[in-house]
DNA sequence: TATGAATGAGCGTTCATTCAT
DNA sequence: AATGAATGAACGCTCATTCAT
């Protein structure tokens, strides 16, 4: 077993790392299943063997990314809404946070859409798969009870609305589009009239 | 190449369909990748080698099962509009005319879906996956013509609300929940909310 | 799970046989964990996948191995003593169906000595390799209560014996001897010398 | 080429001590070929690399280990012989030596015995394996030339006794026993009778 | 001198595809 | 038309060996 969980945050590893990228590439440029190890060996640039000190297993391989990544995008997403908002002012920070994540990692974004049911994922992975729902799920119950948001269940709205956004993202990525401010401003104010009272 | 393309429409293939239902099954249980021929030809209750009787490859049977489903699901949803319709009403249509397909087809909703992107995709699988989007899209147009739909792109438009609906069938996929009549009305409401101008 | 159980013992299946045949060579001449699956299908004239529709791993070809010949080993040794002899008479029966099949078979012989005690066998296999040892342990305990047989932990006896008939044959081997008829006789009466009362 | 030629016989060279006795520890637990070089590293408590400096190669180090415990084996079993005795004493030094190092060292005498026939054994472990035959069959010759022992090829006589041996030596280890006082003296009266004229 | 991270050839095994029946 | 035994390239993974530190 290792995982090298006992060297510190700032250790330099930069195999590891390049492991890391080169699978986040692959894995959201085909799928897991069809990407190779020799193939992600290669694009990360060391032998074979070598991913194998730093992952158990191709699992392994892709649960600590999918745990690295839906991590960042959760602090990224929830992580900084001040207190004391509307839920409309909060609902921005939301999408702002959902947008800069996606523009910012576009191919992090894809592959934890694309890997979220996934069969290999174990409970850790599962366990930080839901945290975001979790909290956004939080934020629709509280607002409905401040009468902001319309009634339904708050996992149905949660659905449609984290829907709308990864429709968006991946239409983008399709047509080879980037996601601008505006559309991002357009988008606010048409997913907030979906969620509003 | 074969495709038995010289058989009429309506003559009965009993294999070539046991073949496509069984794909169907087993590559939404799994995925395409990882299911075997084998495997598949024992589901479909046919030897190995009749397969490639009926298609070229394991790329040729997911490209046909692709298009068969995707025809389909453009017809289911878009295929008898009524015309001297409000886009409201219209709206009513579309939305129920994926909740039927989505309900009555839920294998065949989410493999379209899963592999919208896929890179073994063929030119005629990408134009029927098109075929929807590009109805939709004059719908969006006319309405916003109409006055009805919110300004802005109909493309970003478009992918907040078919967005929206594939999030609402995971979603319920994922916790083993069906799309109840309820649940669609609700969705209804909502979504055109995110539409209405 | 496959072992072609079902066929019929007269049933042909010559690359079953094949298979097991340069089983038998390679794991006689070098060993078990130091023959590869490529050089057996090269040995057996097969392709590598082939092997695998009539064994399910590596582990379970080597099982069928010492099965099949140590079932074998055991009727030629101890299957057709005739009842109504002498402990002498008895024992000289013994020690020429160890002969026979050493002679017949030294590639056997070798193979199931060597894999005697190892770590994959399973326990079919390993009640196949006790049979013979019982009958041996039965026919000495009964020379023993005859009088013919001397005193001691019949285990002890067998051991004696038996290790005396393997180093007998490896030492012909390691200096590439045959074991003569000669060597036959004057070892009979050796061995019954040891096991004498 | 190291083996440390130059370090004198008496020198404290502790890593290699180390080494070959984590090697035959785990040679004699599974075997040569399932020992992994990282493994053995481990168990002796030293770098993997460190394993080179003190041996050129996996065949290199289980050849000195084949050496050391077979010169080992021929000084107990038939260094201290003293002149005078008669065929039968000679037989039972001979005997309790090889009793006494089975007994002193279990794992030792097996490893010497699995490892026997071994296609990566070199000259220098074939000439040292030899040793002890050949005192062996002096002795034969010259205890039949004094008409003590029966006739016969003395290789053949000599494969038989250590035969015998060997297969008591095995039956303990697998039953769990030990080869007690008691087994030790049945078993010479046994085996003299065997060799006796 | 000693280390252990790194390598890549080779392992046991699977599977898309072919073809004799 | 249909089969399924057979193939061999490619898979995930291991390990003897090297070499920068």
């Amino acid at each position: 077993m290792n995982d090298h969980s006992a060297v510190s945050a700032t250790a330099v590893t930069p195999k590891r790392d390049a492991i890391l990228d080169a699978a986040l590439e692959l894995f959201s440029e085909r799928t897991f299943a069809s990407t190779s190890m020799p193939e992600l060996a290669q694009r990360a640039g060391v032998g074979a063997g070598t991913i194998y000190r730093y992952f158990d297993s191709k699992d392994a391989l892709v649960n600590a990314l999918f745990q690295r990544w839906k991590t960042e995008m959760t602090d990224t997403v929830s992580g900084d809404i001040p207190a004391g908002l509307t839920p409309r002012e909060q609902f921005t920070h939301w999408w702002r946070g959902l947008w800069t994540f996606a523009t910012e990692h576009p191919a992090a974004f894809l592959f934890l859409e694309t890997h979220h049911h996934a069969a290999y994922l174990d409970a850790a992975s599962r366990r930080a798969g839901a945290e975001l729902s979790d909290r956004a799920i939080t934020y629709i119950r509280d607002g409905q009870r401040r009468g902001a948001i319309r009634k339904g269940s708050p996992e149905v709205l949660m659905a449609l609305v984290l829907g709308a956004f990864t429709g968006l993202v991946k239409s983008a990525t399709e047509h080879g589009r980037v996601l601008n401010r505006t559309t991002l401003e357009t988008s606010d104010d048409a997913v907030w009239a979906l969620l509003a009272a």
